[in-house]
DNA sequence: TATGAATGAGAGTTCATTCAT
DNA sequence: AATGAATGAACTCTCATTCAT
């Protein structure tokens, strides 16, 4: 459940994940800490002074951890999709499949309903390959989820993983529109939308993406970051 | 459906409101149509000067047009609030209460699914009056909608205007996931959303959020827009 | 005498006014020196790009020591008040009242005869606060000079130190006037202003402006600074 | 006393000076009276839209009548300078010669006293032309004020024309010290200065300007007008 | 001729990123 | 390794000036 974020964003390419000096990875947790904070709080407008100084650090050490500000946010998502697929990996071992689908949703929402500026990272990912990571990890044990699920005629027969990750992305929306004030305002709707994947519910006339689809549609920058500018030469 | 907009950010005392010059009005339509692409495309964040270039004008065009950024961002948001407001006029007067509700959905989605900008600023839209208005608009129509689909026994009791505004934000993210390359993406979680509504499915423990909530939720800064700054002109 | 400007404007909490980094403080007086050259020559109009480029630096490095361009010019005032001050001070312990009296316009006057921006600035600042802790500072010194020089009857009864500001304004105008090129004039017209304070002069029908009135005076906006606008960054 | 202008700015080279159609000389007379206005309250900085506005005119009807906004103003100094040179003859001719020379003095300053723009404009003429044209004018009355003066041996004989200049422009910036609310303020130093014109004062050590050096003294470009900027391409 | 819409250079300011200390 | 000063491109907005209507 803890993070497995190990390497400096200095190791270059495929380095053989030296582990950090004690004191580096301390910075490393304690920067990402504070972009948490900052970045939940004002979004990731918020800018990387702000982030090194709540973590007591200079702007540079950040750079020393993080190539660039992107690359940070990248880290934060990355822990939390830790989280996530330690979770999804437990609930596709739950004994009611149905309990695990839940457990599962529930587990993700909590984590990212406290967190403005994840959402926004989440929804406006930049590194192709960096999700695709993501995606290797999670779609097994989803897989599993949505598979017993099916097998146990919990939810029909067209309903695919990528339903969940959308689902998640709706919720997402939910605890944005919620904000400090509703916390909870997603639990409203998490039963609302799985009522929608009964087997009594009827069949939508749209598919579902498959893997692929879902992969490619996620990987398209859509949310507002600059495409890496050219460094200032100075 | 018509266009709410009518008068030139020059306008400052009291002008009658005179019709604009013939290439000023075009001027305007094509900022707008090009700030509707660029931010569409890009967000919010793009700069004014993008959305000048793409119209072929000047920036200083689009601040006669607009005192500022801000401002041009909620004119195209008036425009398309227009025509949901006028869609949810029609909607709340069909026959039948279910298709009314189903055609109000589906009419909003259409509107907003193609544009990622017109939905930051719905949903991120801080300007608390701006928002009211629309809110006074919406709101007696909408009111009307739901409450024929509860005296129907379409939708559970529990059921609250807000429930449509919240589905639709629900919507919007999954346009926001499908993107340009699956624009009917969320046709699939329309129906999704509304099974849970209906009598069968069971009521949720969180209570829907009622109109003042809804108001203050939505009316909190949630997407960095910087506060209006008085002209530094003197 | 000494600099009373100290901390960068990054200092924002409470930090204990660290003192800079050598290089800091070194580029810190290139800036200085280099906005009292430029707004020497060209006035306060002078842009912000053009002290940095003056001095060697980039735009940004003068935000980082300045909060804004109304920051700079009131560190440049401070700087020079505080010249004026001690001047006042000294000028203001002479044995010969008079002789002090002199001392002190033909200091001031030194000082800003040279420097157009100074003296805008010093007649047009209009941040009420900061010329409130000038007066304070200047207030108790000007008096003893003033009161000093009509106790031996050097001046007339209804003399005001009131009168001394403003004549050091109207010698600052001849400055202005002689330029660069008859940089002296001013020594010309300042026997002719102590001509008419001395006792055998008639006394004026106007009165001087006591000293709540001549803070007023000078603190009422009177060259065109922008207010400080809040930041945008929110 | 009344305007002399009589040329449009149109009027190229030395065009034989055809009178202006009957609305065109009242929109220039608009136009001057609403800029004396709109500059007397908030300083040259003012922009020529508001000035236009003001006059109920557009800005290209400025533009009509005045190559820029430095031609404009330079108009206002004109027809102020025209008044104060038909004071000045008049006071020449008063059978009282220092009467003549305070008369002319409170008169110049009663003119420009109450408006800041206009003083502005005095101190920081630019074009060198225009300003010979001025003393020009204004040479023969003021040195026969002078000459008056000390014959009647009521002045030193080392007092020049050019020293009443000079306290002309002292006033002046009593004048903004004084601003709205003590619009007399500068009558205190009127016999101040005129006191140090005396006989029985002391010589200064430091000689007057002479008419010539005075000449290039004023034209010295010294006030925050920008040089002509090339004419934008568009 | 009069109008006011259009233009774009330039101003103040911010911030991701680099680099000397 | 850590720091934070320096950099400059980019952004929003203004206004003198031009030009189509």
């Amino acid at each position: 459940m803890t993070s497995a974020i190990e390497r400096p964003a200095v190791a270059e390419e495929d380095a053989p994940a030296r582990p950090l000096r004690k004191d580096a990875a301390r910075n490393r947790e304690l920067l990402i800490a504070a972009a948490r904070e900052v970045f939940a709080r004002r979004g990731i407008e918020a800018s990387l002074d702000d982030v090194a100084r709540r973590a007591g650090l200079g702007v540079g050490t950040a750079y020393r951890h993080f190539a660039n500000k992107y690359e940070l946010l990248t880290a934060l998502m990355t822990q939390t999709i830790d989280e996530i697929v330690a979770q999804a990996e437990y609930a596709a071992t739950m004994d009611d499949p149905w309990e695990g689908l839940v457990t599962f949703l529930e587990a993700a929402l909590t984590v990212q309903a406290k967190d403005r500026g994840l959402r926004e990272v989440l929804m406006g990912v930049h590194d192709p390959e960096k999700l695709e990571q993501v995606h290797d990890r999670i779609a097994a044990p989803l897989d599993e989820i949505v598979r017993r699920a099916k097998r146990a005629r919990l939810v029909r027969r067209d309903v695919e993983p990528s339903d969940v990750g959308v689902i998640i992305g709706m919720l997402c929306t939910v605890a944005d529109i919620g904000g400090d004030e509703h916390p909870e305002l997603w639990r409203r709707y998490l039963p609302l939308c799985l009522e929608g994947l009964k087997p009594g519910a009827p069949k939508p006339a749209v598919k579902a993406l498959d893997e692929a689809q879902i992969r490619r549609a996620m990987a398209t920058h859509k949310h507002g970051f600059p495409e890496r500018r050219p460094s200032p030469s100075g």
